[in-house]
DNA sequence: GCAGATACTGAACACTGCGTTCGGTAACAA
DNA sequence: TTGTTACCGAACGCAGTGTTCAGTATCTGC
């Protein structure tokens, strides 16, 4: 079922109904999208969609995955782009808006809607794991000792980001994506400096 | 439909519903209630719910009302009891995570599920509006000119402090409810402080 | 305690959408 | 050409929703 086998029909159905979604997504939202639908703006058979897919929230999450590769590669990008400049390694958010920006339209669809929140698992995901990384090497570089759990700072960080990141997106992307970037930057640098135990007079 | 006749009759059958809910969320969690389900623990008639509630969802909004109340009070009675003695007025957020730790079986019951977003919208809400008025008497009282829109930094706190709620309940109460509170002022005091534009050398 | 209003009952119904089955067809590879 | 594999799509059973309606219980004012 989810064999990498080259046959072009495969992949060909497979795009079709991711395809199929997008479009429906944008059209109607996601919950009032049923298989009916998928199926027949893909053209498709029932069958074949569950022989694809178990269901509807299957085919939505293995459509993540490409959303995935294109915002972690974003996102490592900009790592590299600026070695070092701010604070507290939070240059990485500006990626995060601008590539919001960018897939505006996806991302906006799915505000609000069950399909939001799981993509923004996801993103969560995704974003820890790098904030993690990022954490770990800023203690080991400066030597400090976190006064509040990593795991605990993680999961502010990206929460705050995220929180931003909707807020700009439900209200029609008011300010540029440098700018929301910035304002991240300025609350939250203070914040994690106060978690990690860094003085700063 | 809304109306609060004197009936004692319509006011056991809601009571009824509202119980019956709570429990079956605690047994089977929320997406997995059926409105049979539903009138059967509560003993009512089919045509009777649809008479009181358009729906599932209506069901269990009118139901945070009450715990709507209980939070707003609790929220209000903490922030009498201490006056001033923290930086930046987040003290009541120790009163969440009390009400939270005190309504633990209720909150656990929703995360995760649809209805746990519901709730915390609602959650989210009503903190806001308490966050703003917070903010709006800081800069009246302090003078201070804001580097970040009000908007979205009552945003960004409120975001935080639900996020920490969340991830406490998800991971089991790791710690007291008084070290979340601290752990929240600690991290989101500077970042407001910074986006209020405050020194503090 | 009776009349009339009001609230509740529950079976029956139409409807929507899900996920499966299966005989048959189209595409492709050797 | 033959066998394999993917696809088609009608039909089906199922679960759950929300409505209807004739009938029953409960309360209120007189």
């Amino acid at each position: 079922m989810d064999k990498e086998h080259g046959d072009r029909r495969v992949r060909r159905t497979r795009r079709a109904l991711h395809e199929a979604l997008r479009s429906l997504i944008l059209q109607k939202g996601y919950d009032h999208v049923t298989v009916q639908d998928l199926i027949d703006r893909a053209d498709v058979g029932r069958a074949t969609f569950y022989a694809h897919f178990r269901d509807k929230d299957d085919l939505l999450m293995s459509g993540f995955e490409e959303m995935r590769k294109s915002l972690r590669q974003q996102l490592v990008a900009s790592a590299r782009a600026q070695e070092e400049p701010s604070g507290e390694g939070l240059g990485f958010a500006r990626a995060l808006f601008d590539h919001a920006a960018g897939h505006r339209r996806e991302y906006r669809a799915h505000v609000g809607s069950r399909s939001g929140r799981a993509m923004l698992t996801f993103v969560h995901k995704e974003l820890a794991s790098l904030m993690r990384a990022h954490l770990d090497e800023i203690i080991a570089r400066r030597r400090v000792k976190p006064v509040v759990p990593l795991e605990i700072t993680t999961h502010y960080v990206v929460s705050a980001l995220v929180a931003l990141l909707t807020w700009w997106l439900e209200n029609d992307l008011p300010y540029t994506s440098e700018h929301m970037g910035r304002t991240f930057e300025c609350m939250t640098g203070p914040a994690v400096a106060a978690a990690l135990g860094v003085n700063r007079q």
